[in-house]
DNA sequence: GTGAAAGCGCTAACAA
DNA sequence: TTGTTAGCGCTTTCAC
């Protein structure tokens, strides 16, 4: 491995104009440039990117932090991020944590200790108040959870007016006992949803039930089974449940099958709404009723303004939140 | 931000000694290794990692290339490759290419100038070629692919047989007329699979339609497309095809949906195979029969593997084959 | 057990 | 426009 000694020697300069070259520095004379890039290629030299990592202080690289990847909705911010990283000339370094606080502490240290030059939150297992601590130096951005402390830019979908309208949606077709399923409830995200859920009911005058509100629902197979467990009283007794917001379009598709195996109609006797616009929303029959988030608006904001931070910008700090849009398809 | 300097002075060291309690070195007393502890403690000191790899020319990292996070079956490989590495204590690093060249060189020039450990190559745009002269040093993995030079580890499904085995079913179920999705059919993994169609329409005597081998078909939307091109026929005229082999649950999807649209019973008149188990192809009625992967195995032995090699064990290189799970449902 | 000293490969004043 | 020099923060001989 060559290092820029080895290319100074053998095309008769110093070190500093090899490093000019590199580094597209102006004032290198035109025949000095030429000798340095051919001694470049002649030795297939490439610089050690961690010598200037450690002696400029940068590294160049961004931080994205994601809980599951295998969730489509992440995969598709997480990608729709890395692109705008690249765009503005970053690179863009994926993490997924699974949750877990340890493993987004490790990725929180690689930031800390420089190893990142900036860090962007998809979703996180820490607490507002521990987010703040962390937060002092470095350029620190949330998206997607509505965390609102004055000191992180933060983008996210505006979740408790999507559910609202999610919700009112399924009320205004005459729904009266809707099921909420959250994959977890003590997130902010979801507690928004909840909110959103609620006030829905009470504008138009319509009380729910707590009981119908239901966590750790995440999986087509979680819909399938609590679809299952609602929808097999649905020919016997008294409707348990006539709607479900489902929280994700694999829970919805869960529940849709539940009804189908009980022969419950939908959306005739029964209405789902569910969440992403995910590509199996289409394939079902019917299609589900879903709604979108505006994840590539909210994916180039986001870069561009911590770009502008990197770029040593002092700003205020931003605090952004996306309309979903409802998709009305054939389960409502 | 201090340094180890700092950590020295207070606890009345030397730079050598505080460095040796980080790297948990024996040889160091108690009683200093106790001071040194609490200033560390103390200042709220972090090593700066990349000093840290600068110096030992070391970063601990391993780099996943993958063309895209979105498809779900490269999710699902990244999540499990990550963990994997994570458990052997490596950082998994995860880069998304979209299939593109310069994206792809840039990963394996960070690879070249050691900003990565060891590369993971979960899809490539390069040819074996290309690889042959990029593998000389350092480790580098391939998975997924069955490049075959002798100074890379592999680790692959086996496409040929699985293809084989799904298209033996069809044809078994008495189809005649078996359209073949790829979504680029240039690659060597979807080759495989083709050859593997190919075979099993041999061995039973049968000749297949090469204008039913179409190419760039990789969505929910494009097999809606094609089917309802060739389904929309179904009625009027002799049928163009009685069964897709559709290359993933996504396409496979697409053309249940056409085949609903147009009345054609599945799988009365029409059979579908789709590809990787994804749960699109439990909710759809019927479900969809597919063939899965092994890819938890797959990413165990590969880090496994990998450790080794980093480790510095001189051994053969692996060339590893995983057989698909076919898993009949609704649609055959 | 411990410290002094050298140096990893590069960049960035500073002087010329 | 160019070279000399110092030094980033850490690890690792080597000598004691």
């Amino acid at each position: 491995m060559y290092t820029i000694r080895d290319v100074a020697k053998i095309s008769g300069v110093s070190k500093s104009t090899v490093s000019r070259v590199l580094n597209n520095h102006p004032y290198v004379s035109f025949e000095k440039r030429k000798r340095v890039e051919e001694a470049i290629k002649q030795l297939e030299f490439k610089p050690n990117q961690i010598a200037r990592h450690f002696r400029t202080k940068r590294t160049n690289s961004i931080g994205i932090i994601v809980s599951f990847l295998a969730h489509p909705y992440f995969s598709e911010l997480a990608g729709a991020l890395s692109e705008e990283c690249r765009i503005h000339g970053y690179n863009p370094v994926l993490f997924q944590t699974f949750g877990d606080r340890t493993q987004e502490m490790d990725v929180f240290k690689k930031w800390k200790s420089k190893e990142l030059d900036a860090l962007i939150v998809t979703s996180t297992a820490l607490t507002q108040a521990e987010l703040d601590e962390l937060s002092d130096n470095g350029v620190l951005t949330i998206c997607n959870e509505a965390y609102t402390n004055n000191k992180i830019d933060v983008f996210c979908l505006n979740e408790k007016k999507a559910a609202y309208e999610g919700v009112q949606h399924l009320l205004n077709k005459g729904r009266k006992k809707v099921a909420f399923c959250s994959d977890d409830l003590a997130s902010p995200s979801q507690q928004a949803r909840l909110s959103g859920f609620k006030q829905a009911h009470l504008e138009m005058g319509l009380t729910w039930d707590d009981a119908l509100i239901v966590d750790n629902i995440s999986s087509v197979t979680d819909g399938y089974s609590l679809g299952k467990y609602y929808l097999s009283f649905s020919n016997s007794r008294a409707k348990t449940i006539d709607a479900v917001f489902a929280g994700s379009d694999f829970v919805a598709s869960g529940f849709l099958k539940a009804a189908q195996h009980y022969g419950v109609e939908v959306p005739l006797d029964f209405s789902i709404i569910g969440f992403d616009n995910h590509p199996i929303s289409e394939v079902t029959s019917p299609p589900i009723t879903t709604i979108m988030n505006q994840t590539k608006d909210m994916a180039q904001d986001l870069v561009e303004v911590l770009d502008m931070r990197l770029l040593g910008q002092d700003r205020p700090f931003m605090f952004k939140q996306y309309n979903g849009i409802l998709i009305v398809k054939g389960t409502t």
